[in-house]
DNA sequence: TAACCTTTTGCAACAAAGTTGCAAAGACTA
DNA sequence: TAGTCTTTGCAACTTTGTTGCAAAAGGTTA
């Protein structure tokens, strides 16, 4: 785990640090995306905030999270696929939001289907995001 | 114009006012999604900034406009059609977000294509935002 | 149209979210 | 381990969003 985060840091050519190491472990064991907001719970506040955001900023540039939109009015950060390369995202995949848990999951495995847009229109990044229910939710 | 905003509020049961005509009125111009920015700005600041928030509120409330969720963590705001009533929206169409000159507009004949969830996932809504370029901004 | 009641607005005062510059601390290189 | 370059934390600030309350405006009735 800890050599899985140190390569992945070294591979963007970012230099190991506390907060670094210690933010991209708290998304790869959610599992699920978060808000700015979860990662400073998360952290407990060990880091300054401007600290979470400046993280966060240089994982997206280097490719190493990437953002949902949500109707909720507030970014959630995921992580990427190992496709993903610097300034060029590769996350065409579907987004599940639970309403009942809240938790925002990547559906890596369904991709966005085709559209049709109308002549002149063209498309360079699509994104779909699914509100519901979750399994775990489900009765 | 003036007939037609004041028959908008009305059916949805809200007192004509100033702000709601004005505010309404810069949508229906627009054409595009607006984000609350956008509306505070072209009220001339004419209006508080709480009025706009809760015009706004009042508005989406009511089925008059509804959100779109964007990356660029800013929600926009735009008309519904006419089928979309107070508490449900029935906006199931592609919003597209032009990179070049950064209008976002509803593709109101594009519907969201049918997708299949895993099993045990329950989907109650759709919003599938597409960034490119758009027909003005192409060369 | 005047008097009434209800709704809406603007103000003030907050709370939360996000940004910037700069000195101190920490990470990497040789 | 010394030196350089990057990253962090702090302080101060801007922007965005919220709440309570008194004053103003809208709608209704006589």
């Amino acid at each position: 785990m800890e050599d899985q985060i140190i390569k992945i840091l070294r591979k963007s050519q970012l230099s190991v640090t506390e907060s670094r190491r210690n933010i991209l472990e708290i998304f790869i064991q959610a599992g699920s995306a978060l808000a700015h907001h979860d990662v400073e719970e998360k952290t407990s506040e060990r880091f300054d905030r401007v600290t979470v955001y400046r993280t966060l900023q240089v994982f997206m540039e280097k490719g190493i999270i990437h953002t949902i939109p949500t109707t909720e009015n507030a970014v959630l950060y995921a992580l990427c696929k190992d496709d993903c390369e610097e300034g060029h995202h590769h996350d065409n995949h579907i987004h599940f939001v639970c309403e009942d848990c809240g938790a925002t999951t990547c559906m890596d495995d369904i991709h966005i289907p085709e559209i049709k847009l109308p002549l002149g229109y063209n498309a360079l990044q699509i994104n779909m995001v699914v509100n519901g229910i979750c399994v775990k939710c489900k009765k």
